[in-house]
DNA sequence: GGACTACTGTCAGTAAGACGACACTACTTT
DNA sequence: AAAGTAGTGTCGTCTTACTGACAGTAGTCC
């Protein structure tokens, strides 16, 4: 890090650090290291910008395509409208959107919205892809990024078909705790399973009466952990 | 081609011509041209082998990780047993499975098993890690390819969430047909919608009634393309 | 050609979730 | 402190899919 501060002087601490923090994001533990170099020219192009809660980040229409990646705060991911409306993801501080669309160019089928005040950093296209055509361990890395979303996308898919509701609500309630917390209302988790509010609840209570939860304003506590996986299978 | 050859003697024009075409199984139309020297590294690390129709191909427990790419016949990637089995995918000719778990270094959460006579081409844990650390147009081509999956895996799980069975089998029909035939038994269509049997054909058998499509043995064909699109959303 | 297997078609009873609605409670804003 | 907004809890009815079972038919293997 300092090497690099060393090499391209214009450079900010703070966008140095930025990009070290994407490199982590991207591909942790893949098996390529980044160099000073690599985290120099990732901290040239990265552009910061801040979205109040409740506002559209990106993905509306005629937004133009790039990369982003959370810094801090949350992001709902939704597709649809009305009734048909469904949550895609919740994307959390460290995660990476808008590479795939921009690698297989095609517009973003969903909007992201900002849970709470959110800081992001983008990258432009030409930038991206001039990053991966020049910098080998930076592409090796994104690989990474990519493969752990897809697996996680496999997983998903695996939770949902022919499972009973509340085996499905019991593992989202996993999959998306932070630190045996859940800070989203009924309305966003019903829409990430596709289902109704009421039904949604009707099983929250359930497992509430079993205290393997507890259920609070917009947000749920897990109280009993391995419960709650032996009932997600 | 022609210098690949040239360059390495040792390799055959077989090897080569597999080679080539994983290369376009692999991220086609993604910006980075493999040079011969790439496909001809490729060639080098390719083994082949054939599966008979029934019998697994890989994911049993105590396989060996490595990349398969299917060179012809279809196989049934299946999770869980009994009532819970769930059919995840069916790969087809150009299809490329197991370098998610190996670039994240996890076992294979299902099982392949082949639906027809496959053949099917390998490449060792080792030779693709050395691949992608030293051909940077090879890594960059995998990572479209990830990005396909992955964009592929989104649609499905919007294509799950908050819709009707009918809803759910015209696009899978839809998704999964060749040239206007579907040739997989009800059984495995119902197993990749996690829906019973029953369920599934008392659907099909509406769609036959408004002749959209036509139900034969273990197989559907698609009598009215446009009509299924309208009846999947 | 006959036996066998795999796949399809169907049914009746049961369970689960959709749907729409409404009262109530917890936060937020001014 | 009051008004407004967002989220929760709970109904009753209606629709959809599950469940298990069984008969019939199309391919497959000797």
């Amino acid at each position: 890090m300092e090497r690099a501060l060393q090499l391209l002087g214009g450079q900010s601490d703070q966008q140095l650090q930025q990009a070290a923090w994407v490199a982590r994001c991207v591909g942790r533990g893949a098996s390529a290291p980044l160099t000073s170099e690599d985290v120099s020219a990732l901290a040239a192009t990265l552009s910061r910008r801040t979205v109040t809660r409740g506002a559209v980040a990106y993905g509306g229409r005629g937004d133009r395509p790039g990369v982003w990646i959370v810094r801090s705060g949350r992001l709902e991911l939704a597709a649809g409208s009305g009734a048909g409306r469904v949550v895609v993801q919740i994307l959390r501080d460290g995660d990476v959107d808008g590479d795939i669309q921009l690698l297989l160019d095609m517009p973003l089928p969903y909007t992201a919205r900002a849970l709470d005040d959110v800081e992001l950093l983008h990258l432009h296209q030409e930038d991206f892809e001039r990053l991966l055509a020049t910098r080998p361990p930076i592409a090796r890395r994104w690989l990474s990024s990519v493969a752990e979303r897809l697996n996680t996308s496999h997983m998903r898919i695996l939770g949902l078909l022919g499972r009973t509701l509340t085996q499905q609500t019991a593992q989202l309630l996993l999959d998306e705790a932070v630190e045996g917390d859940i800070a989203l209302p009924q309305r966003t988790l019903a829409a990430m399973l596709g289902v109704r509010r009421p039904s949604l609840n009707k099983v929250l209570k359930e497992l509430e009466k079993e205290d393997l939860i507890r259920v609070r304003y917009s947000a749920i506590d897990i109280l009993d952990r391995q419960a709650l996986v032996r009932r997600a299978r």
